[in-house]
DNA sequence: CCTACCGATCGGTAGG
DNA sequence: CCTACCGATCGGTAGG
């Protein structure tokens, strides 16, 4: 999936369109008029409105899969392991929220890959589950339901842009926010 | 907005249908087949697809702002009223699964009467920071950005059918975990 | 509730 | 990259 200039271009400007409107609500007029060609040109260089994306679901969790493999690598201590993967984890998703947004409200109408992304990202969960659990493990913490702690975590971090008002803070500021709620919650660190 | 019986019943369906499709992946014509008739026969019932869409949009908005009212009104310790809170609100949320997925993902398709309903979510959450502010306060804990907290626990609630298989845990289950997580996070009650 | 039908728009192709 | 055009489908109306 190495897309030509072009394609970069027209994958930048239907991310901001899908945002705004949803995949179903972007016709490929829409598209193709804020390129400033028409419709049918379009064609040159993407086999199907669903191409596009294809190349931002399946784009997006490359990197997720990539960041956690990282993660998975590096020596640390348990604890420090969790924060790294915190910190990682939402780099990628501050850096990327239109498409991390895309990726978790729109993956339902892709069609032919439909399958294929739907394990890809269920082995993703699994893998950051397995994380989780040893991580939990070599803390001796317990962790009742690592399915449901998994999913909570992921979705947390992945709609975290939601909980503010875009560019008021700067990343830092935010991951220490978000990093803070999720391991303490509103009244973990209080009383 | 009191809907005869035959609207309840296309409510129902739309529900169903918008859940799985999406509001602009389902046709009048997939809603009217689910229904057993024509799509034109629809219209003896509904002013347009829209109308269908505002039924759900406002009609759970409501719910939420009775059950605020409720709390706001209910005379108890603030941190009782934070715990109440979160209760009613997930009570509501789990209640109405579908609904609240689809008033969470599918409102900006709203468009006559988009700008009154962005405009009563705002109150709305105006009127839940409210709460929160005055319970932190009262508490003497800190609340370092109201705003960021309060999305944070409504975004957090309004999504937490997300975290379960359906069915397999009980109402009150669910509950008992969502409201740990959200208040002491993943370690705040470890170590 | 139906049949019949409307104009508009959809994603996409042919051919240059 | 364009013009010209395709069949399919869209939300919705007229009239019964």
């Amino acid at each position: 999936m190495e897309l030509k200039e072009k394609q970069r271009k027209i994958l930048d400007v239907a991310v901001d369109l899908f945002k705004e409107k949803g995949y179903m609500g972007s016709s490929v007029r829409d598209l193709a008029t804020k390129l400033n060609i028409k419709a049918a040109s379009l064609y040159a260089h993407i086999r199907s409105k669903e191409e596009i994306l294809e190349w931002i679901c399946f784009g997006i969790a490359q990197e997720f899969f990539d960041e956690l493999q990282e993660v998975k690598s590096t020596d640390i201590a348990p604890k420090d392991k969790l924060n790294l993967f915190l910190d990682k984890h939402l780099s990628v998703v501050l850096q990327n929220r239109d498409v991390t947004h895309i990726y978790s409200n729109e993956w339902r109408h892709l069609d032919e890959r439909l399958p294929e992304f739907i394990e890809l990202r269920k082995n993703y969960q699994e893998e950051v589950e397995q994380l989780i659990s040893e991580i939990y493990h070599a803390q001796n913490w317990e962790l009742k339901s690592p399915t449901f702690t998994t999913r909570f975590i992921l979705h947390t971090l992945n709609n975290s842009y939601f909980w503010f008002k875009r560019n008021t803070e700067s990343t830092s500021e935010i991951t220490d926010e978000i990093r803070e709620k999720l391991l303490y919650g509103l009244l973990g660190n209080q009383k």
